[in-house]
DNA sequence: CTACAAGTTCAAGTCAACTTGAAGTCAAGG
DNA sequence: CCTTGACTTCAAGTTGACTTGAACTTGTAG
């Protein structure tokens, strides 16, 4: 497959993939020419980053965690480390989620009166609730 | 309260304050000289706007939702809505997770034939070919 | 009154994850 | 053989959320 097949099939632009194979995470087979090719496996390859990448992992870590080629890293302890901060990560998620979902029915005429949004906020601010977070997820379809 | 004071009780530094009411999430509620008086109710705002930042909203987006007095109410629907969004990324979270945790322990050579590791990949697309999620959260105080 | 720590402004820098632009290469169709 | 256009590299630009630095002002302890 050239770069054109691989961003059809994938979604994701030339650009990124080139990116990502310069970061490591991807490699290609060969060269026609000047052009990549590259093998079918890419497509699982990209599908595990972009997975890492909602997981909330920098490139940098997916690196960490997985061989360009796919192989999981040999590292199972820091695997192992990864998923517990991402139960972590679930637990703050999930606590959130029952938060947002609580004020947005909440009958008080106030956010601000709202005992459970008040938890939230207290959470919020209690610090660990957002250690470093950017962005948490996509945009909707709009 | 200055400054010094608002930054020590929030656990912001002064320059992410600064920041903030340049862009309009918080004001200040007069100058002693130069130096800017913020009133007590200044902390709420700004646990507020760490829940914003927490569920997923970019500071415009607070900035939109909240004025920086703090009165606005916040749209319930949006916040159904990021409820939506945060349960599927705690799915594909626990995707995640459970890939790599077996992934630390799979005897299997390869995880490209490993069946979980095969239901984690599909689980990454199963909602949608990654929309355009960036960065989903994470990290913790390592 | 003087020092100075702590405040202020404004511009520029940082970081991640890419994108964009310019300039060049080359395989394939006509 | 020549053109075309998809590919290539490399450098620089973009966005969001801040941070950092330089130059400057000021409230307050001494």
């Amino acid at each position: 497959m050239d770069i054109a097949e691989v961003a059809r099939k994938s979604g994701l632009p030339a650009s990124a993939l080139r990116y990502y194979e310069e970061k490591g995470l991807i490699s290609s087979v060969g060269r026609q020419g000047l052009r990549r090719t590259f093998a079918p496996g890419v497509l699982d390859q990209l599908a595990l980053i972009a997975l890492g990448q909602a997981a909330g992992f920098s490139l940098d870590d997916i690196g960490a965690m997985f061989s360009p080629d796919g192989q999981a890293s040999i590292d199972r302890a820091s695997l192992s480390a990864k998923a517990d901060e991402l139960d972590k990560t679930i637990k703050r998620l999930k606590a959130m989620r029952n938060g947002l979902r609580h004020a947005a029915v909440c009958p008080a005429p106030s956010h601000a009166e709202c005992p459970t949004f008040q938890r939230l906020l207290r959470a919020a601010t209690a610090g660990e609730l957002t250690p470093r977070v950017r962005r948490a997820v996509a945009r909707s379809p709009g």
